[in-house]
DNA sequence: CGCAATCTGTATCAAGCGATCCACAATATG
DNA sequence: CATATTGTGGATCGCTTGATACAGATTGCG
């Protein structure tokens, strides 16, 4: 009953997220966006409504996708200091590439929050999902005794998700994987 | 032999500084400006030649004065563990101000980074002297045993940096001192 | 095969942007 | 007091932006 679409939708917000990643939201223009995406802007706006809508999309993408797969990562460590240690680093090498992009979710905080609200909901959510897995992993850890008891899962697990924010603003500013190191051993040192 | 400026140039870049730091950097126009400082386009233009070199000197006020009172704040604490936490409480207290405005140096360097290759060496340079300024309380510290010495002072001093980052980012996102504060506390744990 | 519905790409729109121009006001200097 | 020089603010410029209109292409369905 009508014509079916030409482009792969998730490999176009997939590009897309490259770009406002790269970028940021103001600086990426929709004429970048279709020219990248090799799409027509009728195309572009009959599938994601507007700007906005598309930028939605690659946040969602970015959480679905990467964000996800930090948390994953998580369960398959040896140990819950190594696995969390783990995560940290591969955060911090995805975010000194590219000249230093950060986290598309923390440059969301920072570029969007006071325009948009709806962005605010997302990031948080990321950040409680995040938090809440690692709280669980130091809960076993804790169990099993591997780490000490000083603080509480919950509010351990809330320092390294905003310690893990810092690291990610750091990489921006100064994108050296090797010069953040150091700084999550002592991170971790709150575990003990 | 001419006429006189008629406005307060340092108070007009601190009003700008207050613009740019609520709204961010794009969302800010020119128009915004003169109208909060109440000024022709033709004043403000002849003052800081552009719109970017209206932000530089807002960024650049903010070092002197806003990051300089907190580095200034250090030493005055009884001990190097109060002075820091005082700091960063503080620091916490006014990135949650107005709705999460956060801190405008991070907020510089996640929005404008990709763009702008000058707001990187402004804001490397106060993170350096944040840094500094933290290294030598603690070098301090260690000397007279106040502090544990599992770390070395610079290594210290960089994780509390970026921890802070991480403080102002989270501010950002929930605007709530008091589910930062006992961050602040786990974070102090790496100086025992 | 024909029709209706959807997709595609280009041209185009109105609005807002940063920046400049300019006529006029103000003032330091001789 | 006269004059050269600078500040002032509103009008205006050229451009880019996000968004839309539209004509043609493509498809599923009767």
């Amino acid at each position: 009953m009508a014509r079916t679409r030409e482009f792969d939708t998730e490999a176009a917000v997939s590009r897309a997220m490259e770009l406002f990643w790269t970028r940021g939201y103001e600086a990426t223009t929709v004429r970048d966006l279709t020219q990248l995406l090799g799409l027509g802007q009728g195309s572009l706006y009959a599938a994601f409504g507007d700007k906005d809508g598309l930028y939605r999309a690659a946040l969602e993408h970015y959480r679905v996708t990467l964000a996800a797969d930090a948390l994953r990562s998580l369960q398959e460590g040896a140990d819950a200091r190594s696995a969390i240690r783990t995560m940290l680093a591969e955060r911090v090498r995805i975010a000194v590439e590219h000249e230093g992009r950060g986290c598309l979710a923390v440059n969301a905080a920072c570029e969007r929050l006071p325009q948009d609200a709806s962005t605010r909901r997302v990031v948080r959510d990321m950040q409680d999902a995040s938090r809440d897995a690692i709280a669980e992993v130091l809960r076993v850890a804790a169990e099993r005794g591997e780490i000490a008891a000083r603080h509480d899962p919950h509010t351990l697990a809330a320092f390294l998700v905003t310690f893990l924010h810092g690291l990610l603003v750091s990489a921006k500013i100064t994108p050296d994987a090797r010069a953040l190191e150091p700084l999550v051993e002592v991170a971790l040192a709150a575990l003990d």
